[in-house]
DNA sequence: CAGATTGGATAGCTCCACTATCCGAAACAG
DNA sequence: CTGTTTCGGATAGTGGAGCTATCCAATCTG
């Protein structure tokens, strides 16, 4: 298929599949001669999942480059796969006082120490949670620390799940990729699901008003 | 205390104030005379929440307007507290076409049903959760919803968790905004851990590598 | 062969979140 | 009281992100 057949089956303008091109979200295509070139599923498909990461990922495109390029790895080994999928997704950061982030540290060893987890405390996520407590105690909402631990219990069932659907993936096709989308939109759906949960929680805590 | 005072205190440049009190984020401060005002530790307050609300929760000018403007509110009836502050908060929208949206619904509903939730097709978080369903159909990982049953319970336990904690603040004080403060960072929190948790997760499924 | 389409390069656009400058009035230091 | 700072408010400008539009010569299509 050629430029305009591309667009039309994935959805994106033109000039947009040439931006990111520019950008290297999308290899060049197979040349036919010096000007011109053909592209095939697999475009349609890494297209795809550009716009998803985008969209519902809420990645930026240099997000989403670094992505692709753990995706395009070969695949390492099984234990770090979803390591390799974590480098490149951000988490939101915040700079936040030494004293602080020793008071956050503490708390989240509380809750974790007694399920046996090793924290790194130079961790992108560990940062990325104490950053988290730090904002919620600096806007006077300590009372959030209460439910760490039904978090943490929350976050280690959908991980255990996510382990599991991970290692049921074929090592033949892409591992990486679906660490990396299971990991994306994974976040998106607990998000959503949890606002759906706290309509339905309110519903049975205080009746249908 | 006057505007370059809030600035320190609350580490936002002055300009960056003038700005929020444009984009009305920040209540005017008290009148002095015909051009000086005066303010006050809820303007510091104020002002932690909304920088808090952009750089963790990842809001834009336009949403934290309306969830303000939600906090600002006389409170409503407890049941639909958790409505309110949802209410303006932002989901990652994409638009599918019927079938898929019909085909993402029916699963939903095959693991809602059981735990007896009322599901309206027309509510943003069900919206939003058809549309990541959807998005991860058409990127070829169907898979994902092996694990959704995982994700619904761990959806719903941090609820509980939720509503337990909001309901234990006193009504005196503003508990739409522990509310707010609860979804946005919450969304943060779980996000966070999960990412730590799969890492756990792995060094205990496949060694120490 | 005529007209449309292609890949590639470049420039421009819109939105967003600030940031900088200017002004005349008020505050403060001596 | 005087001279310097600081104030609020208004307006314009900045830089980055994510496209979008235009132009070109080469190539494909009917």
């Amino acid at each position: 298929m050629r430029m305009a057949e591309l667009s039309r089956e994935s959805g994106v303008a033109v000039a947009t599949i040439k931006y990111y091109q520019r950008e290297g979200l999308l290899p060049p295509g197979e040349r036919t001669s010096p000007n011109q070139a053909r592209y095939d599923a697999t475009h349609v498909r890494r297209l795809r999942l550009v716009r998803a990461l985008l969209e519902v990922g809420g990645l930026s495109i240099a997000d989403v480059r670094d992505v692709l390029a753990a995706i395009d790895e070969p695949a390492t080994s099984t234990h770090d796969i979803l390591g390799v999928a974590q480098h490149g997704l951000p988490l939101a950061r915040r700079d936040v006082s030494d004293e602080d982030r020793k008071w956050a540290l503490e708390h989240l060893e509380a809750v974790t120490a007694e399920r046996g987890w090793q924290l790194s405390p130079e961790s992108p996520a560990v940062e990325a949670i104490v950053d988290v407590l730090c904002t919620v105690r600096a806007v006077g909402h300590e009372w959030m620390l209460d439910s760490l631990d039904r978090y943490v219990d929350a976050a280690e069932r959908v991980a255990e799940a996510d382990l599991g659907a991970v290692a049921r993936l074929g090592s033949t096709e892409s591992i990486v990729e679906g660490a990396v989308v299971g990991t994306v939109f994974g976040d998106a759906l607990l998000v959503a699901l949890r606002r759906l949960a706290h309509k339905q929680a309110s519903r049975e805590r205080f009746g249908d008003a």
